[in-house]
DNA sequence: ACGGTATGACACC
DNA sequence: TGGTGTCCCTACCG
């Protein structure tokens, strides 16, 4: 079995963390102890922070034995209001209570007790189900319908990371994808613009392309035909098609040929596919134009279609896998769009799937191509559970927290390839969780057609989000990108965890590994207390804290 | 240790 | 409709 094969020769890394998680409130209990000496000097004693603030001046005061007690009112940071704060308790985010839910944005509620959070199962809301029969229906009933799996498999959920470059990219990753044959090269694309190439089988093995683009690569695919060559789109406005072997990259497309006339008119790509039985490239821009450039010749094809709200991104295009003529869009117009390629034409989108707030991503299900799933900012993952019926209002949507907006790649929902019943999916979650006095911010799976949470994965050593994760198409392995890093997850039965043991070894690279190299001459650093704190906690025999020494996973398999 | 900042949607006028 | 201020769990760098 190859997977097994593979999985013995696997180097078992340890990961060293980037930063130290800063305690943002180490003095949790003096919080309700402050007194208020009289109001006027709780406004001049205004705070921005809560926590800077609030020490400094009395231990200054105390030299001095000026007894006199600064009266601090905690503002909570989020409304400004006294009476309660907003923020970390150790490892467990409080949420300001004026404000309506983080997680599901209704009011009455925080997040602490959303009942999305507490029992995931709620966080399916069903659509009313209609019978509007149609031909198209019809089909899918008759065609498509067959091939659904209605036995939902043994889900599979790599949980225990084997590999992990640290910041092998310069700025955060934005894109990655596994390589169409070679089960063990996974290509990442960065904020930079530049292509990641690492075999993962060896973990040394990786190469950084940085000329390709100028700024963020957004997406990329690999060419149907030639799966030695991947296709990119940039923010720069270029589609780029780069030999892996060599680096050599060529530029297939240019909108801003006359360089940078100020952002009102500088164009960037954002969605891309390729149309293989019509040996296209699909790119979609800033503005809301989507491109076609033929693959043979390289030249663009036709003119620009606007597909969605004109100057509003269209972040994301999927060709359909089994009907060359369908695409779908989605974009910062609040839409997802499903189109017919033979009659592109502003305003006649076969259908228009509304969200109330960006659509980071919309996907077509891998295999039939009959289902949707899309991922909006307003916290919901939507499913429509047959393209061929009644898409008014998705068949469900489901609660998760993924909305942030800023700083960070967006949360793209990505369908398990492998799962014949086409319902497991993938997401990285923005909310932390505290995990054994840790706040991490899982990997979820999920089942979209119930809405449950199958499984949260965490490793204690990545503190950072990881907004991008991807499923191979064939192995049980998960790719993350978490700010600049790259992980690879695979399952791991426990007999092997004793194995990894004394084959622990740290695998670093670019500033990373300056840091190392620089540090350990001298004294302790971070990456030695990491590896003391992991091989400790290895040492327990596990039961004091079974999640504390692995990578964990919660909930049902 | 702390503070600056890159950066994007959206509400509001 | 466009300019502007605001923003709740970032991550990192100097």
């Amino acid at each position: 079995m190859p997977p097994q094969t593979r999985r013995t020769s696997f180097p078992a890394v340890v990961i060293e963390r980037d930063t130290d998680s800063e305690e943002s409130s180490s003095d949790e209990d003096e919080v309700e102890d402050v007194v208020v000496e009289s109001e006027e000097e709780a406004e001049v004693e205004e705070i921005q922070n809560g926590e800077s603030v609030e020490e400094e001046p009395p231990a200054v005061k105390k030299r001095e034995k000026v007894p006199i007690t600064i009266s601090l009112k905690k503002v909570c940071k989020v409304c400004k209001r006294t009476g309660h704060e907003a923020g970390f308790k150790g490892a467990t985010y409080i949420d300001c209570p004026m404000k309506p839910c983080f997680l599901c944005k209704m009011p009455g509620h925080t997040t602490m007790n959303c009942p999305h959070r507490v029992a995931t199962e709620h966080g399916v809301i069903p659509a009313p189900h209609r019978n509007a029969h149609n031909s198209l229906e019809y089909v899918f009933e008759r065609q498509l319908r067959p091939k659904v799996s209605k036995i939902k498999p043994a889900f599979v959920v790599p949980d225990q990371v084997h590999c992990a470059v640290i910041r092998y990219h310069s700025r955060r990753v934005t894109c990655l994808e596994f390589h169409p044959t070679n089960n063990n090269i996974l290509l990442s694309g960065d904020k930079k613009g530049q292509l990641g190439v690492w075999d993962f089988g060896k973990v040394h093995e990786k190469i950084v392309y940085g000329n390709i683009h100028g700024c963020i690569l957004n997406h990329m695919k690999f060419n149907p035909t030639n799966d030695g060559t991947v296709y990119a789109a940039s923010s720069d406005g270029t589609i780029s098609c780069t030999d892996l072997e060599t680096g050599i990259s060529l530029s297939l497309m240019n909108l801003n040929p006359n360089g940078w006339q100020g952002p009102s008119s500088w164009r960037m790509l954002y969605g891309l596919d390729v149309n293989s039985e019509k040996g296209l490239v699909l790119v979609a821009d800033n503005f809301g134009f989507l491109y076609s450039v033929d693959m043979r010749s390289n030249n663009k094809v036709g003119e620009a279609t606007l597909i969605h709200k004109k100057g509003s991104k269209v972040v994301g295009l999927h060709c359909n896998p089994l009907q060359p003529d369908l695409l779908l869009s989605c974009g910062n117009d609040h839409f997802a769009r499903i189109w017919d390629m033979r009659q592109l034409k502003a305003g006649s989108a076969l259908y228009n799937l509304a969200h109330r707030r960006v659509v980071n991503s919309a996907y077509f299900s891998p295999q039939t191509g009959s289902k949707i799933l899309t991922t909006s900012q307003d916290n919901r993952l939507r499913v429509w559970d047959s393209i061929f019926g009644n898409l008014d209002s998705p068949s469900r949507e489901i609660v998760h927290s993924h909305d942030f907006n800023r700083h960070l790649t967006p949360f793209r929902a990505e369908w398990d390839p492998k799962d014949p019943s086409e319902s497991l999916v993938v997401i990285g979650r923005y909310i932390s969780e505290n995990y054994n006095g840790a706040a991490l911010h899982p990997i979820d799976f999920i089942d979209i057609s119930t809405g449950q949470l199958i499984a949260e994965v965490t490793e204690p050593n990545i503190t950072t989000i990881s907004p991008v994760n991807k499923l191979h198409p064939r192995d049980d392995v998960l790719a993350s990108g978490s700010s600049r890093s790259l992980f690879i997850w695979r399952p791991k039965e426990d007999s092997e965890i004793a194995q990894q043991k004394d084959e622990k070894k740290i695998i670093v690279c670019g500033k990373a590994e300056k840091k190392l190299g620089k540090k350990s001459a001298g004294e302790s650093d971070d990456s030695d207390d990491d590896l003391s704190k992991l091989k400790s906690k290895n040492s327990k025999p596990g039961k004091a804290g079974p999640r504390s020494s692995r990578s964990s996973i919660k909930g049902k398999r």
